[in-house]
DNA sequence: CGCTCATTTGAGGAACTTCAAGGTCAGTGG
DNA sequence: CCACTGACCTTGAAGTTCCTCAAATGAGCG
């Protein structure tokens, strides 16, 4: 909803020839179809980078996407739509181990960087033809779609249920998503979760404190919360 | 919203060993992948029925689907969460040609008959091995998914427009998925349409006059419409 | 016709948004 | 070290949209 600077005019700041080494932690691609080395080589051949993108920045428009698929190796990319009143949808977000970019124009979202973020640039067609010669690449591809598609499913259930609810869903889902650790270090900042779940950042905040005032959540200084009790964030209403 | 019978005792009253022909008009599955005929006929050996569903009949629950896909024949149908509470969600609307049944378990949703429905039962591990033997039904299957990721995602976007809004979007949309026609015979009812959208039925049913009002739509009896003016509709907040 | 069920209309209330102000935190420079 | 800044988050009060509840109207069918 808010109409900021980075939203209306916004700058690709990424070089695309600065390639990083890739952490031990960070998603790999080629892991997501197991240890055939000779499946991993070809996989290999089709990707390029990782290429980074700093906070805000767009990565693709979505009809740039038509030959290219992206792969999250650290970071959070956004999707969403950008109105000319200047509010916003954030559709899906896009953490470590995520593929980004199957659905193409029609939509004309915006691909932006949610936090830093690395990803790889894979040949969407090179990825197909080898899904065709092989079962396990198949099934990647199929799961990969299907998982997105799911995830958007419970993304329209959400936006039926109430504000508090949305959030305490939400920090359960991305506390899951990111792995169960002590601490939920949320990435995104405010705005985007608001945008996420249609809500504004005042009844989003409202929301997080009533939780924090139920004592489901507590709070860590900047960003951190500790889910006190997870079974009972998923049963607000 | 409402909490009619058929929804908390659902009752499935499908005769199993009654096949019906399709109708040209129908959706034809071996169709979409071509005119080859060595792989219609491959594909015919995956599928099992038509078989009949009658409206508001349960077709599956999502647990059941894991081994099974569905192809839409004839009618409509919805996959919804139907809570203790009472109201409904409906996820999304399934019409001729499409697959049904691509997410699994996890949201526990309900497969259900809009309308009375006709469709065919496609084995999926032998659907995802012959996609890994040829490139085309890969593609079919590819693209299956991910336009129904685009719907989802539209349906995400749409949740976050006024009542007015939603009910011009959809009924734009229905007439675009039908094929344009002259008049909108909306198949499922207001309750369906207003579980889709987030509403209440009385909500649908003010924003529907009130497109009338405005000129952009007219009613003909027994839920017939017919689209105005469809840019008009396209361009409502 | 008289039944039932679906849809429409109205009045009041709840939830969320809007607008406006105040607070917090990290980074910066005196 | 401390004040200053700007981005981000929180809180409060008023306004809007949609929901709830209740009743009226309309459509389909024996």
């Amino acid at each position: 909803m808010a109409n900021l600077d980075f939203r209306t005019t916004p700058v690709v700041e990424f070089d695309d020839t600065k390639i990083f080494g890739t952490a031990d932690t960070a998603a790999n691609f080629a892991k997501v179809v197991g240890d055939d080395a000779s499946l991993q080589r070809k996989l290999s051949a089709l990707q390029r980078g990782p290429v980074r993108f700093y906070q805000n920045n767009v990565i693709a428009l979505n009809e740039d996407v038509a030959d290219h698929l992206m792969f999250v190796v650290t970071g959070v990319v956004r999707s969403c739509k950008n109105r000319k009143s200047g509010n916003r949808s954030i559709v899906s977000f896009y953490l470590p181990g995520d593929f980004v970019g199957w659905v193409d124009a029609k939509l004309s979202l915006s691909i932006e960087a949610s936090t830093d973020t690395e990803l790889l640039f894979i040949k969407r067609t090179g990825l197909v033809s080898l899904a065709a010669q092989n079962v396990r690449v198949a099934n990647v591809l199929l799961t990969a779609t299907t998982n997105e598609l799911a995830r958007a499913q419970e993304h329209v259930l959400l936006m039926n249920k109430s504000a508090k609810c949305r959030a305490a869903t939400f920090l359960s889902d991305l506390w899951v998503r990111l792995g169960k650790a002590q601490y939920l270090d949320v990435p995104m900042s405010h705005q985007d979760i608001a945008d996420y779940l249609g809500l504004t950042i005042e009844t989003l905040s409202r929301s997080i404190t009533d939780l924090e005032r139920a004592g489901l959540i507590a709070r860590v200084p900047s960003r951190r919360l500790i889910l006190q009790n997870h079974f009972g964030l998923r049963r607000v209403n």
